[in-house]
RNA sequence: GCCGUUGUAGCUCAGGGGUAGAGCACUUCCUUGGUAAGGAAGAGGUCAGGGGUUCAAAUCCCCUCAACGGCUCCA
């Protein structure tokens, strides 16, 4: 063993050093403040305490706060400080995990019927940051498996017993700091003192190692920052974030609502709302027009057999709404949970030639699906909704390249309606769980790796999830945020080889022998109710111009003028220009602060000096006066703001 | 479905064992006003629904429903 070891830095530069130097130690010799600010390292690609030695040469890259690991081990940590005050706090809880999140970290624990509220949040976040002043040390101990079910069961805790039930002897690891020791494996930062500012977020309901089955702990989350600034910064933008939440503009700009009489998630369409609806319905069908999809509708019921057929009826009837029952005894009725079965016997309704295919079936279908009461969130989970819903049948050959041109609408979709930050999903069948899924492990597999080569063609960058799949066959999901960041599946395109053998579709080949065609399930928008949800939270309810339910308000300044109102009014709508006349008996800064807040890209300002000249003086959203012009220059002027998405570029 | 919180006028919210409150919106009247709130008057609530405790319940307790934050689920 050399006494000394070569350190490389991120910058390329090497450095040497004892044998035996912590990464704290190397921040130390370049710099005080770098010292100061050192959360954690990354030891040739591993994220370590920054007070462990390194014993060989090394890569080291020292992580602060500004990098993402280092914040997630800054969590880790608050969550162990967290733990310590909660059990100062409440002598006698359990433990069970304790992650950093994506903002901020959580701590399950077993109260044992202790009361933790509101009103505590205070009393624990004070404590928190009263022991993270103490720079409480977290200390890195190995300990022998046996040791340390020892230690958890002489304090009584069945989850971290639980825990270490999984672990093998020789990995395992504890960490202390002040009286708190925890299973854990690391990394922590150096000590407390860099938590500044604490927060207790929330506290929720969460099932042991996430089973339904099992005990239900209380969830703590909260979020941690090393100085109260960015705790102030946090907190103002989570308040900016509210305000776009779709549930609260949906109402104040009347596009839906709910109503305890209709039900729990079923949503009601208001007049500005199917505007905005229709206008995106339209704008989808041109543009499967020109991909060569052709419209069709079924009805809303289906026989309950047409279900039992495609495998939804076993997968779903349970927990769906109940049959309908009609006069006639033994007849069921399903309310449609999805739209392939129909468009299935529609493929059936005559023999079908490989010349036929690929055959692009569409249809705004509006499903019903009794989703638990617990999971309705606005528009974004509800129990009837429309989906933009195609099914293409294709031969075999055809699969890969049709399943291209969907991402390609897809992408333009978003691309359209200024989506830019999503991801797109594998969702592959959980290896480990096949009995949730109907077909062969053949089919499966060809489904599956032309989802894989479709994304990789078209240079997607994906991310994979085992057991995301539909039960008939692997997906590939588009995944947005809401406002609050919690992530949502848009649209989604699917390969199934399962549903065709079910019904027994076919079609008769070049060879005049029969053949199984293959489907792709897809919906870019996914629903039309969450894509609108979404698009309400990332517009913040300022739609481009040709979603607008009102694009333009004729605002009078006086009633001497009602009469050039209506005639500049009726222009506009001659002209396809949507909105309303504002002849209420109020004066103008109203009508324009009121317009202002319904969101109206444009305002149109008429009074005496506009009615002798047959002007009108133009005033945008947000801006403010933009300057008087004829009725023809504002039409012309307004149909070149709508241009570019009004007139999509062609596919 | 599970855990927790909440439910008062159309909206946002105050109140809280003893006759139900505010601002905005709404209606009427006055005002005819030039780029983000003109003035006055009026109307509007079985305090989510049901049950219980009490001389008395919007208020305390129980149940149901709904919403919100999570968990689980998501064709």
């Amino acid at each position: 063993m050399s006494d000394q070891i070569r350190i490389t830095l991120p910058d390329g530069s090497v450095r040497e050093y004892p044998n035996g130097v912590t990464s704290l130690e190397i921040a130390m010799s370049i710099s005080e403040g770098l010292a100061r600010n050192v959360l954690a390292a990354k030891v040739n690609g591993t994220v370590q305490d920054a007070t462990r030695p390194i014993t060989t040469d090394s890569a080291v890259t020292l992580l602060t706060w500004n990098d993402t690991e280092g914040k997630a081990t800054f969590w880790h940590s608050s969550a162990h400080l967290l733990a310590e005050a909660l059990e100062e706090l409440y002598p006698g809880i359990q433990f069970g995990i304790g992650p950093p999140i994506e903002k901020g970290f959580y701590y399950d624990v077993d109260l044992n019927g202790q009361h933790f509220s509101q009103e505590d949040f205070k009393k624990v976040e004070d404590k928190m940051l009263e022991l993270a002043r103490q720079k409480q040390e977290f200390v890195r101990q190995p300990i022998s498996k046996a040791e340390a079910i020892a230690y958890f069961e002489k304090k009584g805790d069945p989850y971290k017993l639980d825990l270490l039930d999984r672990l093998d002897d020789g990995t395992i690891t504890f960490y202390s700091q002040g009286n708190f020791t925890d299973l854990c494996r690391g990394p922590h930062i150096p000590h407390t003192g860099f938590i500044k500012a604490a927060k207790i977020m929330n506290v929720a309901g969460a099932y042991w190692r996430g089973d339904e089955k099992n005990k239900m702990l209380t969830r703590v989350y909260a979020v941690t920052f090393p100085k109260q600034k960015e705790l102030d910064d946090y907190l103002f933008l989570l308040e900016e974030a509210k305000k776009r939440d779709h549930r609260k503009l949906g109402k104040e700009l009347e596009l839906f609502a709910f109503s305890e009489k209709v039900g729990a998630g079923l949503p009601l369409w208001l007049p500005k709302g199917t505007m905005l609806r229709e206008r995106l319905e339209n704008f989808l069908r041109k543009a499967q027009v020109r991909a060569g999809y052709q419209q069709v509708v079924t009805p809303h019921i289906g026989s309950k057999q047409l279900y039992v057929t495609s495998g939804h009826w076993e997968k779903y009837g349970e927990d769906s709404f109940k049959p309908i029952l009609t006069p006639e005894p033994g007849e069921e009725f399903l309310l449609k949970p999805m739209n392939c079965p129909h468009h299935c016997e529609i493929y059936k309704t005559k023999p079908r030639s490989y010349r036929d295919l690929p055959l692009r079936l569409a249809e705004f279908g509006t499903v019903y699906r009794y989703e638990q009461s617990g999971e309705l969130h606005g528009l974004t989970r509800v129990r009837g909704f429309t989906q933009d819903d195609a099914h293409i049948f294709c031969r075999p050959d055809q699969v890969k390249e049709e399943f291209i041109k969907v991402i390609d609408l897809v992408l333009y979709v978003f691309k359209s309606l200024g989506f830019e930050d999503y991801s797109a999903q594998i969702s592959l069948r959980d290896p480990a769980n096949k009995q949730k899924y109907i077909g062969s492990d053949e089919l499966w597999e060809k489904a599956e790796s032309a989802i894989i080569e479709a994304s990789a063609e078209r240079g997607l960058r994906t991310v994979t999830e085992l057991g995301e799949a539909a039960f008939y066959g692997p997906k590939l999901d588009f995944m947005v945020r809401d406002a609050l960041g919690r992530k949502w599946q848009l649209g989604t395109i699917q390969v199934d080889y399962n549903l065709p053998n079910r019904f027994e579709l076919e079609y008769t080949g070049s060879d005049n022998q029969k053949y199984r065609p293959v489907m792709i399930h897809r919906a870019p928008f996914g629903s039309m109710e969450r894509f609108i949800a979404i698009l309400i939270e990332n517009s913040g309810g300022n739609f481009p111009l040709w979603l607008s339910p009102d694009q333009i308000a004729v605002l009078p300044i006086s009633e001497k003028y009602e009469d050039y109102a209506n005639e500049v009014f009726l222009t506009l709508q001659e002209n396809d220009i949507r909105g309303y006349n504002d002849l209420r008996d109020e004066k103008i800064g109203r009508k324009i602060r009121d317009s202002e807040i319904n969101k109206v890209p444009f305002m149109l300002i008429l009074g005496e000096k506009e009615q002798a000249e047959g002007r009108v003086s133009v005033r945008k959203k947000g801006v403010g006066d933009l300057g008087s012009m004829t009725i023809a220059e504002f039409i012309g002027f307004f149909q070149n703001e709508i241009k570019p998405a009004a007139q999509p570029a062609v596919l």
